[in-house]
DNA sequence: TGACAAAGTTAGGGATGCCTAATATAATTA
DNA sequence: TAATTATATTAGGCATCCCTAACTTTGTCA
């Protein structure tokens, strides 16, 4: 038993996540809404819902409506925090557009290291509670990327550090 | 005529890009180097090879050596470029170790956007360019990471400047 | 040079993850 | 409630990417 009891394929956690997703916003999961979500047909979720009940993750009656077990919903949780925290790294962060920073962060979720992740969401949480709010080099940041020049401020205000700090 | 002329699976992109790789450290590139560097049997490599034949990537005579044709170089070259850039953000911006920033960059180059890349090339452009050296914002970050609580010059430094700005 | 070792290839197979077409069940409504 | 429609399932197939086992070619050196 290592990987969080067991590791599942890229897929898989793709459509445990949807599932998570789905029931948070509609209460009800079906097949057809899971496909939909995925972009996939009808039979492919069928098939790949007999995997994740054989893994104790889902619980699926016959021609019945979609169920997270409870180790299905903490592993989807967990994938669920996984894909915000890189879409806001991607979005907040690095200034991506949403729409990019959504479909890049569904991609590269499932390939990251733990060890990746935690220093993302240091990243993230070293910025938010910056005491003196928004971090002027972030702000210097968008500015050197719209008009690929930093501002000018940048240059001097690190002289008066450095002069201060004398 | 989209994508680069051509788009290929994350495998092959990996199987190109190894063979620009072997290339440069040991001018001649054999099935066999190939399968150990993938980590892959001899098989696997051959089909593969066809395949990147057939794209006019690769040329392979039989029982003979591997080549790059001008097309496959300059794909090579470009996939390699994304995958030094991104273990250079890891492991040289947030800090990543690097031999898991090593493996990060290698399983993810495959799915991230032209735009991500390229804003990723442009935060560590910003940071590279910083006219008084490396960041106090990244070092702040790295003592954040260690010691679990901002710096303790951070906070007056801000207040000092705040006050340079009146 | 001819036998042995090393490397490359072919043939065939298995897992994954998707599909279409056909069929079965459930829900809706005339 | 019977017919129609929506949804779910099963069966079977295809592409990808990997494998092992068996075979072929090449290279080496006694």
């Amino acid at each position: 038993m290592v990987k969080g009891v067991l590791a599942i394929s890229p897929s898989l956690e793709d459509y445990l996540e949807s599932i998570f997703v789905i029931k948070q916003r509609k209460q009800i999961v079906r097949v057809k809404d899971l496909a939909k979500h995925l972009k996939v047909k009808s039979p492919s979720v069928v098939e790949v819902l007999k995997k994740l009940e054989e893994k104790n993750l889902v619980v699926h009656e016959h021609y019945g409506y979609i169920e997270l077990t409870q180790e299905g919903i903490s592993k989807a949780k967990a994938l669920y925090e996984r894909h915000l925290i890189l879409k806001k790294f991607l979005h907040k962060i690095l200034g991506i557009d949403e729409e990019i920073a959504e479909a890049d962060a569904c991609r590269i979720e499932h390939y990251l290291s733990k060890e990746t992740i935690k220093r993302i969401i240091k990243f993230i949480n070293f910025i938010e509670t910056c005491p003196h709010g928004k971090p002027d080099w972030l702000d210097s940041f968008y500015y050197f990327v719209e008009h690929k020049k930093r501002p000018p401020g940048c240059k001097i205000r690190a002289l008066k550090i450095k002069s201060l700090n004398k």
